[in-house]
DNA sequence: GTTGAGCGTT
C-alpha cells in the first residue's frame, strides 16, 4: 500500500473520482495527490497515517435513497463538541511532550496533561488530552492507543457525567462471504464516512465489524443490505462496547469483544513502518473539481 | 529507586 495507487481502482469503487487529498498536518494546506498517467504517487513522505479524501469531478457524493441533500447531516456534526479525554494506562515515563507526539496524529490538541504527584513530579499513569476537532477525538475513542510500550486506553471522564452522548460508531456486517477482504470492506464502506477499523474474525464466520470515525455515519447504515462484491450483506447495531463481562451466559455466547485482537493501529516508536492502511472519506465541503497540486 | 486500576492540586 505504500507504493502507487491506481486511479483505476479508486474510480472502480468510487465512480467519477478523480484524485486524492489530504492535509498537511504541518501547514495545514490541503494537499493533492500527484496523479500521472493514471497513477497517484504517495507524498513526499509516504502515505503515513492521514485521512486522504476522495475527489470528485462532478457532485456525486453519496446517492443517498432518503433525500435530494444531506444537509441535515452536515449541520448535525457542527454542534458536536470535543470533550476532555482521560488516558488510562501511560507508562510511568511518559511525558506530556509524548503524549503531544503521539495524539498528535489525529488531529489538532488543545491540551495535554499528564497527571503527576506534586511533590516528586512522578507521574501518576494517566492524563488528558483534548482535540480541536470532534472527528479526531471519535477517532481517538475508537483505538487503543499504543504508547511507548504500553496499551493505553481513551475514554470519556466519569466526571463528564451523561453528557456526551455516547453511541456505537461500529456496525456489525452479516452475511459476508469468505472471499472479502478487509481491504474490500474498507473501500466500500468508506463510501459514507471515514472507516477506521475494519475487522473480519477468522476464522471465517461469515460476518465482520467496521467501524466509522463518526457514529452517525455508523448508524445511519444500520438496517440496511449493501452489496459488497455482488453479495447483499446486511449492517446492523454491533452490540454496545463491552463494558461488564460478567454476564457473559446465556444466549449472548459470542464474544464481541475484539479489543485484544484489534490489528495493531498506531505506535510511538518511529522505526516502524508506516500504517499500512490509509483512509478515504467522501469529500462534503469542498467544491467540485478542487483538485490542488 | 517500587506500582498498574482508576478519574483531573493550582
Amino acid at each position: 500500500m505504500d507504493g502507487t495507487l491506481l486511479l483505476s481502482t479508486l474510480s472502480a469503487q468510487f465512480p467519477g473520482a478523480c484524485g486524492l487529498k489530504y492535509r498537511n498536518e504541518s501547514t495545514c494546506a490541503i494537499r493533492g495527490i500527484r496523479l500521472n498517467d493514471g497513477h497517484l504517487f504517495p507524498p513526499e513522505d509516504g502515505w503515513l497515517d492521514r485521512v486522504y479524501n476522495i475527489v470528485f469531478s462532478k457532485d456525486n457524493k453519496r446517492k443517498s435513497e432518503d433525500g435530494p441533500d444531506n444537509p441535515a447531516v452536515k449541520t448535525k456534526r457542527m454542534d458536536k463538541k470535543c470533550t476532555d479525554l482521560i488516558v488510562l494506562g501511560l507508562p510511568w515515563k511518559s511525558t506530556e511532550d509524548d503524549l503531544r507526539q503521539y495524539f498528535s496524529q489525529f488531529g489538532d490538541l488543545l491540551m495535554v496533561q499528564v497527571k503527576k504527584d506534586l511533590k516528586s513530579g512522578q507521574s501518576k499513569g494517566f492524563g488528558f488530552v483534548r482535540f480541536q476537532d470532534y472527528e479526531s477525538q471519535q477517532k481517538c475513542l475508537n483505538l487503543r492507543h499504543m504508547i511507548d510500550g504500553r496499551w493505553c486506553d481513551v475514554r470519556i471522564p466519569n466526571s463528564k457525567g451523561g453528557s456526551q452522548h455516547q453511541v456505537n460508531s461500529k456496525v456489525f456486517v452479516g452475511r459476508c462471504t469468505e472471499d472479502m477482504t478487509e481491504d474490500d470492506l474498507l473501500t466500500y464502506f468508506s463510501k459514507f464516512g471515514e472507516v477506521i477499523d475494519v475487522f473480519i474474525p477468522k476464522p471465517f464466520r461469515a460476518f465482520a465489524f467496521i467501524t466509522f470515525s463518526d457514529p452517525d455515519v455508523a448508524q445511519s447504515l444500520c438496517g440496511e443490505d449493501h452489496i459488497v462484491k455482488n453479495v447483499s450483506v446486511h449492517v446492523s447495531n454491533a452490540l454496545p462496547k463491552p463494558v461488564d463481562k460478567h454476564n457473559n451466559s446465556g444466549n449472548n455466547s459470542v464474544n464481541w469483544d475484539r479489543q485484544t485482537t484489534h490489528l495493531p493501529i498506531h505506535s510511538l516508536s518511529h522505526n516502524d513502518s508506516p500504517p499500512p492502511t490509509f483512509f478515504f472519506s467522501l469529500s462534503l465541503s469542498l467544491p467540485p473539481s478542487s483538485f490542488l497540486f
